[in-house]
DNA sequence: TTGAAAGCGATACCAC
DNA sequence: GTGGTATCGCTTTCAA
C-alpha cells in the first residue's frame, strides 16, 4: 500500500549519476569519487530514500532474516529466550520474524510454508515440540533451543539442557531435604516426550537408583497443554482427595509448581515444611510465589549463545561442529525447599 | 541462503504452458480450462513449488503484513494483547510482524526504519509510548492500541481506555471500603504522561473532588521502566522507611501492585486489611498474587477487536470513523481490597 | 482460454 | 571512477 516510494532510479536521475553507482554508494561497495559519494548521500537523505527490501531479497536471494519460532511468547521462560536470541541475532544483522504456534501443529505448518516464501534465512525453534518437520524441502539451517522435534536435517543444532539430569537432580534435591514420598506433576502431553529429551526420566532413575518403590498414583501428568497452573492445581487436589499423600513435588516447569503451591496453600498444608516443592526454569512465576519456589535455572543465556553462535555458524556454511549441544543447569534452592 | 527454489517458470514449462497461466491458476484469477487447472496444480505439488514471497511484494508493492511495535512482550498484558491482535490478523489474511522495542526510542526508530522498507502495510503500536512519529514519511496506516505516541498523521486511529476515569475508579474502590490515606504508586516514567492519557489523573480528581488533602509524600514515582516490580517494592520501603503511612494503595499496573503487595508482607503488614491495595491490567501477577490483587480488567480482547477493525479500515482505505476509540474496563476486587 | 512481454527496485558484471 | 544492462520471480495488461 504505502505510497510509492523514491527508488534508487529517482536518486540517480536527481544526481545526474548511474543507479550502479548509487547502490554502489549506497552500499559502500565498489569505487567512487568522494564527490559523488556526498551528492548522492545527500540527495537520498533530502528525498528520504528507504531502499525497498523485497527488491533486494529478490536480487540476494537472501532476506537477512531469521524465524524464531516459539509456542507461546507469553510463557516467560519462552519470552525471555525469544529476547535474548533476537538481540543476538539484531548485533549479528539479522532480523527476527517472531511467530507463534501455541503448539499448534497446522498452525505451525502453515507458518513454515510461508516463512519459505517470505524466504527467511533460517528457523530457530524455542521451546516446545514439532512432529512435522516441513521445512526440510527449503534445505534451511535449523536450531533447535529447549525443543523437541524430528532429527535428520542436514543443517541442523540442537542446544538445550541434559533434561533427565534435571529431573534427577529436582528428585535428589527433595530427597537431601528429608522427604520420603515425591510425587512428580506434569502438564505436557506424552508426545513431548521423545527419547532424548524426557523430562520425567530423572525422576524415575532416581528412584530406581535408590531402591525407592515408584507409586503409580504420585505421578500426576495433565492432558492439556495450556494454562498448566489451573490444571496443576486440579491434579494435585485430586491426588490428595483420592487419599493419597506425598510430601514432596517435582513439578516439571514454574508455572505447574506454582499451580501446586496454590492448592497446598488453599488446603492449609504448610509448603516448604509439610510438603517440599521444585519447580523448573527459574522464570517469574518462581520468584513472585509466596513461598518462593525452589527450581532449577537452566541458564537461557547460554542457550540463547550458543544457539545464534551456531545458527551463523550453518549460516556461513560451516559444518556444525556439534550437533548437541549441553548448556548446565543449577538447582536454586528457595523458601519451598528450605523451610525448616 | 536457502536453494534455488522452483519457480513459476519451471512450473510453466513442465506444464507446457506459459507463466500467465500457471500464476492465474495459483491465484485462482483470470481463466483456465480445468484441464489446464489440474495440470498445473499437480505439477506444482509434484515440485514443491512455493511462491517466493519478495518477488510477490516487489511487483504487487503490498506485503500483507503487519508491523507490531510493543515495548515489551515478555509482559503479560502487551504479549496477551500482541497474541490477539496477531490471531484476527492472520484470519483477515495478515502476517504479523512482531517487533520488540523495549522503550528504547532510538530501536524504535530502526525498527521502523526497517519496517518502511520491508514494505509493511500497517503498524500496530501496542502498548508503552513512542515520542517520535517517524513512519510519517511512509503514509502508513497506524493503530495505537493502549498506546501513547505523537497524534497528527492522517490514516491513524487510538483505541484504549479512559485512562484518567480508570485511576478514578481504582481510587473510589479503595475509599469505599474504609481506607482514609490513599497512596499511588507508578513507575511510568513521566513522559508517558501525555494529556489525553494522564494514568495518574484520576487519582487527583477524586481527592479533589472529594476534599481529600494532596499529600504528595503518598505519590511515588519510579524513574526507571523496567523491573516495576522491584521498583515498587523499594519506593514502598523508602515511603515506610521515611516514616509515611498509608492505608490504600493505588498501583499503576499489576506487575508494580505485587510488588508493592511482596515489599508490605515483608514487613508484616496484613495486605488486604491494614493496607488495601489495587493494581491494574488484571494480568497474570495480580491472579497468581497472594493474597490475590484486585485490579482493573481493562478488556484486552475488545481493544484488539476494534483496532483490528480500525485498521483492517484503513486499509481498505475508508477514512476512520472514529479518531479516538474507547474500551469499557471493570474493576475486579479480590482479597487484596476484600480482606475483611 | 492462453501467451508474450513489460516492469516492480535493487545488484553486479563488464565495458569504457 | 562510472554506466549500461541483464537478472531475480512474479503479476498483469493486451493481443491472439
Amino acid at each position: 500500500m504505502a505510497k510509492r516510494s523514491v527508488s534508487i532510479y529517482d536518486i540517480a536521475k536527481l544526481a545526474g549519476v548511474s543507479t550502479a553507482t548509487v547502490s554502489n554508494v549506497l552500499n559502500s561497495k565498489g569505487s567512487y569519487s568522494e564527490k559523488t559519494r556526498d551528492l548522492v548521500l545527500r540527495i537520498a537523505r533530502e528525498q528520504g530514500y528507504v531502499a525497498n527490501f523485497a527488491a533486494k531479497s529478490l536480487r540476494e536471494a537472501s532476506t537477512k532474516t531469521i524465524a524464531l519460532l516459539t509456542p507461546d511468547v507469553s510463557n516467560d521462560f519462552f519470552s525471555t529466550l525469544v529476547l535474548k536470541v533476537e538481540g543476538l541475532l539484531r548485533a549479528a544483522g539479522y532480523a527476527s520474524y517472531i511467530c507463534n504456534t501455541a503448539n499448534d501443529d497446522e498452525r505451525e505448518d502453515e507458518y513454515v510454508r510461508g516463512l519459505i516464501s517470505k524466504q527467511v534465512d533460517g528457523i530457530v525453534y524455542i521451546g516446545g515440540t514439532t512432529r512435522v518437520a516441513i521445512h526440510a524441502a527449503a534445505d534451511l539451517p535449523v536450531v533447535h533451543i529447549d525443543h523437541t522435534g524430528p532429527l535428520g536435517m542436514t543443517r541442523e543444532v540442537y542446544v538445550g539442557n541434559d533434561m533427565p539430569q534435571v529431573s534427577y537432580d529436582m528428585t535428589s534435591t527433595l530427597f537431601a531435604r528429608g522427604c520420603q514420598n515425591v510425587a512428580l506433576v506434569s502438564v505436557s502431553a506424552s508426545f513431548y516426550r521423545t527419547v532424548e529429551h524426557d523430562q520425567a526420566a530423572g525422576y524415575y532413575r532416581y528412584l530406581q537408583e535408590h531402591g525407592i518403590r515408584l507409586d503409580k498414583n504420585l505421578v500426576l501428568e495433565g492432558a492439556h497443554r495450556q494454562t498448566s497452573l489451573i490444571e496443576a492445581a486440579q491434579l494435585v487436589s485430586e491426588c490428595l482427595d483420592a487419599g493419597y499423600s506425598f510430601d514432596g513435588v517435582v513439578a516439571l516447569g514454574d508455572r505447574v509448581a506454582l499451580g501446586v503451591v496454590n492448592a497446598l496453600k488453599e488446603r492449609g498444608v504448610a509448603v516448604g515444611r509439610d510438603v517440599r516443592v521444585i519447580g523448573m526454569d527459574d522464570s517469574i512465576y518462581s520468584r513472585i510465589s509466596s513461598p518462593a519456589i525452589s527450581t532449577v535455572r537452566r541458564n537461557t543465556s547460554q542457550m540463547a549463545e550458543r544457539g545464534v553462535e551456531a545458527l551463523l555458524g550453518l549460516l556461513r556454511g560451516e559444518g556444525s561442529a556439534e550437533a548437541h549441544i549441553m548448556v548446565p543447569h543449577e538447582v536454586i534452592e528457595r523458601e519451598t525447599t528450605l523451610g525448616e
